[in-house]
DNA sequence: GTGGTCTAGACCACA
DNA sequence: GTGGTCTAGACCACA
């Protein structure tokens, strides 16, 4: 459910922010559905039980997620099932940018980076 | 020459790190090139000198940049004109890998994600 | 266990690197030792914690320490215990050298230097 | 007449200094003696002159050379032709002890110490 | 508790 | 002008 890159300079608890977000923008994660305990998920990815709860916490901050005593966190409602194509968009627009930034920087052509992207859907379908 | 974002979560001078090694693999930072200076970059990107002091003692012991007392510091020898294109493609391979896992948590389609990349080559030409 | 010597023009990290690597090398630090935390050191010898931080992460960097997220440093794997004899006066020899070198300059005989490596033996066992 | 170690981490400014007063202390560098010049020893270790010119002014500061217009510095008077084995033994003690304690750390014993001391007497002489 | 990042600022060595 | 070292101090991520 969520991928975890430890070394990849950003924190731990933003990338399960993230991750849920687009899991609840996508639908995948609906409104009133549960989500993994902390601790499922700390033991899974072999992490501090801490650092997911900071992350659950701050979406829980956001009105995204809601606690429930003894019971797993759901998907706060008010979300629909799925947003908006354009909004699920925007919120991988900077890494996109970024990437296109990178792959400039490397002198690399559009279809340079298409056949990268392609290439990657294919990997870990 | 470059861009950074402070507010990505990457440490910053890891920004500049895989930056120069990106520009110095296409060749756009040939052989023996010097760079800019640390004062300089540090002042362009209203950042501490120190931070991309860190960056280029991290690129020297890397051997990728050479020292040269009291001058500026340039592209260490052994490094060819450009790197190959798949050498090249393989430095961003983590950020597409990433990129696409996000779209698919989006529940977006390889056309969506084309059409966005599309978008953003043509963003800051 | 570190003795460091701030006025004898040698960068207090450097001289902190070069005495991890010869406990290293002389299994005075094993494999999967803890060293002393940054903070611990930084008091201990009233210096400012990036000094140690800085000499550890480029310890780090050689292969010789490894990070644990949240916990101290430990002496990474494939060190063996003890270094050969051979290896561990390669690590001196330049010191040596020098220091041969700087008795020719004085007009010192070797029986000089000799005796006064004896009486340094005796001064702090 | 000079050994200069860039990358030794000492100052190239204080080996000069360091080097010369053990040739005074020794005698090699007699009373009224003129040194090299400033430009000769740049050019020789391929250094600025600025470095040279540095030592050579703290070693007048210090009285220990004398500057005399148009012609080459020499050494100042008041030293006698040699200093007396104690004199100049203690110039290299703090090097002899840390030489000690580094062969301490490595878990070398005196022979091998010696031993050293001994090869590196014969390597270059 | 652990280490990491960043800043503002002083001062040094070298060209 | 160039880069390097060190400090004091704030704040962050993780266990």
């Amino acid at each position: 459910m969520f991928i975890l890159h430890p070394g990849s300079g950003i924190p731990l608890y933003r990338q399960v922010v993230e991750q849920v977000r687009r899991l609840v923008a996508s639908g995948q994660l609906a409104e009133g559905a549960a989500l993994p305990s902390v601790r499922e998920l700390a033991l899974e990815h072999a992490v501090n039980p801490m650092t997911i709860s900071k992350a659950y916490s701050q979406l829980e901050a956001e009105g995204l997620l809601q606690r429930h005593r003894g019971k797993p966190m759901t998907v706060a409602g008010g979300q629909g099932s799925q947003a908006s194509p354009s909004r699920r968009v925007r919120q991988i627009e900077p890494q996109a940018l970024q990437l296109v930034a990178a792959a400039r920087q490397l002198d690399l052509s559009p279809a340079d980076l298409a056949a990268l992207i392609d290439r990657s859907w294919r990997k870990k379908p």
